[in-house]
DNA sequence: GATGAATGAGTATTCATTCAT
DNA sequence: TATGAATGAATACTCATTCAT
């Protein structure tokens, strides 16, 4: 049975699940090539072999952490999107979810810097990577559209306003430049980020 | 002879880079964990003993390899500083500045990806990366500033420019989303840096 | 998995115990330095990995061999004690027990010497050492008293004739001095343990 | 020019002197397998090549070096042989001996340790300590002699002695048994070596 | 004689994956 | 389905010894 099986059972769902977040855990927390999958099994509570059933190797949990890990930090974005007034300050809009992304990055910040290191040493992650930036750069074109922000070449604008603030949010959370004043930093990046959309 | 000879020699000099380059070509071609130092040290033409009296371990290869790789990509970008004419239009000054990282970054895509996860992966090279980064950045300054560019928060500026720029080179050289109007992000960029340092 | 487990199942308890025995046997051939991991467990009859699940690392191996050997030396020694007849003469008794000596460690000479000198080179097994004769000493004691001999300084006097027999077996089996009479010397050595315990 | 050279010229008999010394010293200090050929060198203030002139490899350094030792050792319990006092008296006598035998002991009791361990492990050292031994044992004899104790059976004799006293300053110096009264265990030898002498 | 740079064989340990039960 | 014992390939680093200068 050397074929992975997608489970169907509500227990084997949950199971997978579990090898997921402990893989998640794990890896967040001492970096993927330090993780050993008995760990991972150790830590969801299953045997070490039940995880090939579920998954193909070991890259595989990686695969399915780099979604969860999406999941996670996009969604306080989105539900920010969501409650956000359509008729309100342009510049007050972007401020809140500018902060909500620095949020959601600070909180998962160990998770951050491992999914990006491997996303740049494997194909698979990378694409997981550019097809999670389509879905939020798509949702957020969606937004802009819904506050009345639209025109021609939206797709590079929000791309490029994507780019700004996950700049941002890298540089507040890792960098900690001592002179760098973030708080200028900030309202800078709304400024061009009005400029853009203007 | 357990510690690490710094080399005076001539002929130990050039064999010290031998091992740098072949390190920084296999790093890049294979990726640092898939590379072996025996294999480093075949490429290099020297016996995998010598690599240990000029560098401490497998790391130390990697760290003089990202300084080369640093030297390599802002070697360029500088001589371009200096040529330029300071009497010029901005515009094309940072058409030229944009493009001309753009090529940097295509020429070494390879060791890019694999020297970004590293840094992400490695205290010493992320330090390596900061330092780097405060070393260009500190040099646009001093360029812009000759071209009669200047004002207050320039660095917070600077650095924001900087990102806008490493984004923009990234997804030109790896992203190839379809549907990116890569010529527009280019002049939009330009754009962003205008109103920045207007 | 890298934490070593205790054997549970029977068919693991007797794979570890096959371990050991490897390992006493090639280092008492070879040398502890000059016997690899690979070497003991393909005498073993089992791979390189497994060893790492029952011995923390190479030197674990030797701590048990040293065990086993010393069970193997000792044993005879306690049997002969317990088939001693308690109102026997004492002279007779200290010949048996010395020849017994002699015999079993002309039977492991090459295994003791090899752990004679790993109990100088490291600590732990050093402590075995001193933990063994703290054993035998207190048996030998024990036995002692059974034959009606007891007194002050018990615990002295008894080191003292340990070290006695160890260094007539130790004469008696390596050194093969031409010019010494090794009857003579078991007989002037029984003749001090005499008048030791007296 | 492969063949090991016996120094003639008063400078390089002073250099092979001082790697021996240094061997010792290192040796004694960190064991021989921790200790390398570059290591001794450097501290004899030679090179690492002029090392297989003046000695066959790492093992004849360690030869010399054992040699050192015993001289080291033994010369100042000749010396004591020496000044004592022919007509003394004999349980006086033998005091001072076991006492200066045990100030040497502790003197060198690191390299003692390894010379011990290391002849256990090579026969070649392992003959330099029984040639010792019978250089040690010839003088006690004649010593014996002079103060008037002779007759049938003294080198098996001395030998015993030789060996009541090694275990003797082995256990003074490195055991150190909580529960053992070693001035008890000195005079007790002591007692035995007359019984012995009788 | 002397140097010290260069060699390259040798080895403990880890861990993704498999498979007998 | 599930277990966890077993596999064995893969690798950084040391150091005795040699040899070009």
């Amino acid at each position: 049975m050397p074929d992975v099986r997608e489970p169907i059972k509500q227990t084997s769902i949950e199971k997978k699940k579990r090898i997921i977040q402990a893989g998640l855990k794990l890896i967040s927390e001492k970096g993927y090539f330090k993780t050993n999958t008995a760990e991972i099994a150790k830590e969801a509570g299953v045997s070490t072999g039940i995880v090939y059933q579920y998954f193909k190797d070991k890259k595989d949990i990686l695969l399915y952490a780099v979604k969860e890990y999406f999941d996670n930090i996009f969604e306080p974005i989105e539900i920010k999107m969501k409650s956000i007034n359509p008729r309100g300050n342009l510049e007050y809009t972007l401020k809140e979810l500018i902060l909500s992304s620095i949020d959601a990055h600070t909180k998962y910040s160990l998770a951050h810097e491992e999914m990006i290191a491997m996303s740049h040493l494997d194909e698979d992650i990378h694409n997981m990577f550019i097809e999670s930036e389509h879905r939020i750069v798509d949702k957020v074109l969606v937004f802009l559209e819904s506050v009345g922000i639209s025109g021609p070449h939206m797709h590079e604008k929000v791309h490029i306003m994507y780019n700004l603030i996950e700049s941002l949010c890298h540089e507040y959370v890792y960098h900690k430049h001592s002179f760098i004043d973030y708080d200028y930093t900030i309202d800078e990046t709304i400024n061009l980020i009005k400029t853009l959309l203007k």
